[in-house]
DNA sequence: CATGAATGAGCCTTCATTCAT
DNA sequence: CATGAATGAAGGCTCATTCAT
């Protein structure tokens, strides 16, 4: 299940999950030039042609405009078919289909199924640290930042409601190739630490009384991660309303 | 991630839960998991269940009582395969060669996949449940049973985690034909209604002050239900500690 | 392109060439068998079944029946395949295809693509070698046993073409995972060592010249291996006065 | 596996094998396969290629200059990826890898796969003739002609054995769309009816005894094109010892 | 009741090829 | 002339399921 999203540090724009579908750009500008030099008329020259070659990297941002464009559409719609159907029954054609492109073009994009699910990972991370930044950032104190990452994340629960159940079915079957859990993908869970920090400055402010910062930490982390499992089963939920009383539940768990 | 249960009511008698783990006779005496493992190399071996009879029973079915135990022996396979390598990478090819059977054997018990699994998370459900009743049955008031809820389910995180491990995952994976998730498989979070009745009794009685029940219900089972993940990061983790703290969390939450 | 096969040992019998094709045999049998045991009428008893447990090794020989005839029936089919197609365009569809069955059966017979290509190498190997020996055990001497290794070669690529020009095409291909070629897959080039064994024989003996055996070795088994291919440019191609010719050529090479 | 290559007529000019290995001017001096390898990270290179003139040639096409110069290029490419990995092992996108272009080129530059490997096959024969014609061409006798077929055939091997492990590739693999073996593609089995000329020559001569012309020739070859495999399996073989024990084998073989 | 054999759909990936830019 | 993007077919493989024995 799903994760809150501390670290209010460098997340994507929000605006990037604005996907553009349609895309139309130039590419790189590699072309073949050719000279002919110090030919002295009647006498044997030498034609010489300098064929183009790729460079090892990629010089200039154009290219990178419709490739990342594409990969950001991908990305999104692997997005809404995890979310709908669950990771279990995402397939790189369902993704395709979803896109209205063919299979090749994922493969083509991506170097594998993993890669892609890695990115769309971090995509959603992005931008919920994005979206959740500055609610935190406002905070005037301990507690203050605990709400505004309450308040932030159910905010974010609420505007991208898929982004946040697609990351929970990854996370939740994350798992390398041994089959062993990878419980830290992404450093999604970096939410945990970025917790735990407000809720010690707490403690030494005297905001907070004595307490376990870890098990705090993580049940705030757990009982927000259970909003979207209450979102599936009531559509209707209050998240505003929900949001105060989680505020109000770790306001009298957490003070002096 | 698992999920708390909470009806003390109508589980499985915790034998059940015993049947393909205790082995009593039999010219070979393994445990399930050992047939697989420690069988001698290269000898047929038999699993042999005896189970338990009253002695003034009517005579036993045998169909019924064979069909049962090899329900059972699969059923808890899959709990080890599950928690192993994680829902995903689950077959019934895994799991019949856990148990030394052939695949055959399994669509022959069960209808199906789906059914296997059910049958696993109303399994795990049915231990829970039968693990923490008496937590809760020998509780004083209101905040007792809460208190006893949250330790008999971290004991029962720490007797079988794996059991715990698999139901999670089940639950984050379960859904039906159509994609859609089943938030309720097996009524595994009837938790949530115990626990809301807890709290409800509590606040009539003036033990707890007023907040949205369904919330602290919510989020109590999220609290523990994010034990698991915390035990696989840290398998060293004081579940004794862990119950303590998170009881502390939730008296401080409530008391009026 | 195909090869010599000299060892005059151990190999298949020729009849296994002959593939069944309609298969209809039984398998193992374990069953399951229960007892009741000392139950004195009215008391507490105790019921025991016995589930069957598939053995690690195999203990009959009637299960390898079937699945053994059907690996054959594979085997042979791939030779076909490969000898028309060639090994590039020889797939697993096309193999289950012309063997009338589906792509499931062959990747269930064997552990993958790899395993079916050694088999058939070793199948024709095997093949060949057995058909070989009783050309080259009846040799008086030196060069009786070249001029057996010569005929019995050039028998088998006249009774079974298709087998070389598979195994020809395999050996052409054979690369590890690096895309090294594998120049010894299948021991098949044991050819070589077996020829130069001869050669030293007859030269200890007097009856044959001083020259490099390595190389007379390589050039025999070359000038055998260049007869698949004459075979297809001219499938009419007298086979036996080939033969004569080639060791009257090799006759003289070697002669004292 | 690879051939020999007789016919001393009409094969291109030698100088046709460096074009694109010996590059001289440019920005950046490198040669084909240093391209992709050795090219300073970060930056484009530019493959430069120059071409001789003669003084007074007409004014050059571009076109069929820088056209020429790219296939050149490719097909160089080509040799090393297959000798490297195997034909089957060698896709178009590994070719353009290596030679730092894009797919694209090569499919604008040849027809299909099929006409790239044909050039490869024809630069490699070309190549190989014209090695070889100077060795045949100072031969006093019909002897002295096998002698130096084999001598330069196996010089050639020393020089460049890239291009017959990639030739032996093809041709081992050359199938036409039906999938039937292409035993003569490029002509490059002509070796056989030049040898078998040399042969017959010899016979009339007085030189030869008599034998099959067509098994002698055929054998000959055979041998020459089984040293590739000896030398992948000892790249220390010592090819000068090498042809003097072949060409010792078949001066007896022939001998009258 | 259990088995091994077989099926057929689906998965991820690679590939030769085409094409707008 | 070169490119990167896209396609669609095919490849090998896994899996849940069915079935005769």
């Amino acid at each position: 299940m799903p994760i809150g999203f501390g670290d209010p540090g460098e997340g994507r724009p929000d605006e990037l999950a604005a996907v553009p579908r349609e895309i139309s750009i130039g590419d790189l500008r590699y072309t073949t030039s050719h000279c002919v030099r110090g030919r002295p008329p009647g006498r044997a020259g030498r034609l010489c042609y300098s064929l183009a070659m790729r460079p090892d990297s990629k010089p200039v941002d154009q290219k990178t405009f419709i490739e990342e464009a594409r990969r950001a559409q991908i990305v999104s719609c692997a997005v809404e078919v995890i979310a709908e159907v669950g990771y279990g029954q995402t397939s790189l054609a369902r993704i395709a289909q979803r896109a209205g492109i063919s299979k090749g073009v994922i493969s083509y994009h991506f170097a594998g199924k993993d890669e892609l699910i890695q990115q769309v990972a971090e995509y959603v991370v992005g931008n919920a640290r994005a979206y959740m930044r500055p609610y935190i950032e406002a905070a005037p104190d301990a507690f203050g930042q605990i709400r505004g990452f309450i308040e932030g994340n159910l905010g974010f629960v609420g505007a991208h409601r898929e982004q946040l159940l697609a990351l929970g079915d990854i996370l939740a079957n994350a798992r390398d190739a041994n089959g062993s859990l990878m419980p830290d993908i992404s450093g999604a869970s970096g939410a945990i630490g970025t917790l735990d920090e407000f809720l010690r400055r707490g403690q030494k402010d005297g905001q907070f009384r004595a307490f376990s910062t870890r098990v705090m930490a993580t049940s705030i982390r757990a009982a927000l991660d259970a909003v979207s499992g209450q979102l599936i089963a009531d559509p209707e939920l209050d998240l505003r309303a929900y949001a105060r009383d989680l505020v109000d539940l770790f306001h009298h768990a957490t003070k002096a």
